[in-house]
DNA sequence: GACGGGATCGAACGATCGTACTATTTTTTG
DNA sequence: CAAAAAATAGTACGATCGTTCGATCCCGTC
């Protein structure tokens, strides 16, 4: 019974590392098999179906989001900083080694954004939760007295998530080099913009 | 000679609408056939390849983007106003009806950063292409006195694009009733701050 | 009205897809 | 160590993939 769930681990390491790469629709059962030297029969065993490893490999993806990015940052004071932390944690998960095509989420965005299905609904779920963390970090820095109390926190996190996008995009597609630069760049401006909402842009306010 | 291209042409529009919606490896000749009523072998003599097939689709695309958002927006005045013009163009572009699934250029971006070729090839090409229209975009505002002499138009550039990528998110993945409203403040903030660099972050300066 | 060339079709190819079955091996348990 | 259970392999299925090839159709030109 172990070992059945050690293996189901390999495969899905391995599996999310491919996602990343070839999207979700491109995972294959006989690519993964013969990547990991099992028989597909034998692969396939651990999944009930595609649909279902697609949606093991998105649950993955999700507890090491959680371990890699949201329970560190938690680490930081309450505030501005732990925003800070959040964001540095992003930046750093979508270069992460281990996700050599880049963020899974941003991928499986737009790839599953027409496909209805569990796998859809998962990703729509974790975005969901991922922007609402974002959101309430910025009302604890409004508590805190980092952040103007004016401010628009749902606003602030579609923002965060808007400059991350257009990293992502910017690295991986058009592989810039300035782009990590570019993202801290924007974040400081939304940041700035966020501790005084009343004497930078009106259009911010709540 | 002619009824050649009509019905190549014919095939490209429905394949662009497909391609929004099931990726543009998910674009399959059967597929096609299928919904047009032709059979495989006539239609895949109108493409040499897939690949083929994939970048004509592309390059439909991006007549069309030309055609219905950057054309139209050189006829608004130069400065702000061509700014908010192309903007507005932008956002009607991803809502439009003749692509279903949203921006194909969008989709194309995640789904073919890591697959060299040809196809990704071109998107690279166009989306290098687009950054730098709005770049220029803003220059003229700034030659207009409408932006700041200061103010960074590729970093402009570059963060109007992750608000547009952020409202593909939220209205695409989520059905965020609110992502245009989003999309719109966060868009008013970037003009506002474009305005007076001085006044707002010291970090969006060149 | 025959002709020639481009457009379309039908059938077939090897490959690969997800999945289902039945064996066989390996691991866990009593 | 034997029995039970779990994990893996083997094989095969129908479907569909991109692509090729030769035959047929349609249509404008002499």
């Amino acid at each position: 019974m172990r070992k059945g769930e050690q293996t189901r681990e390999a495969i899905l390491v391995h599996a999310l590392r491919l996602a990343t790469k070839v999207g979700f629709e491109g995972l294959t059962i006989g690519r993964l098999a013969d990547d990991l030297e099992l028989s597909k029969s034998g692969l396939f065993a651990h999944f009930k179906s595609k649909e279902n490893l697609q949606v093991q490999v998105l649950e993955m993806a999700s507890r090491r989001f959680i371990d890699e990015v949201i329970k560190p940052a938690l680490g930081a004071p309450r505030g501005e900083r732990r925003v800070r932390a959040l964001f540095e944690r992003w930046m750093q998960w979508e270069a992460s080694p281990s996700l050599p095509g880049g963020c899974p989420f941003m991928a499986a965005s737009t790839e599953l954004d027409d496909r209805p299905g569990p796998a859809r609904d998962f990703v729509v779920k974790s975005q969901r939760d991922w922007l609402e963390t974002l959101a309430n970090t910025a009302r604890t820095a409004i508590q805190e007295g980092d952040f103007d109390p004016d401010l628009d926190c749902e606003q602030f996190a579609h923002d965060l998530n808007g400059i991350a996008l257009s990293y992502s995009q910017a690295s991986r597609l058009l592989k810039d080099p300035k782009a990590r630069a570019r993202a801290d760049r924007a974040f400081e401006a939304l940041v700035q913009s966020a501790r005084s909402t009343r004497t930078t842009a009106g259009a911010r306010r709540r």
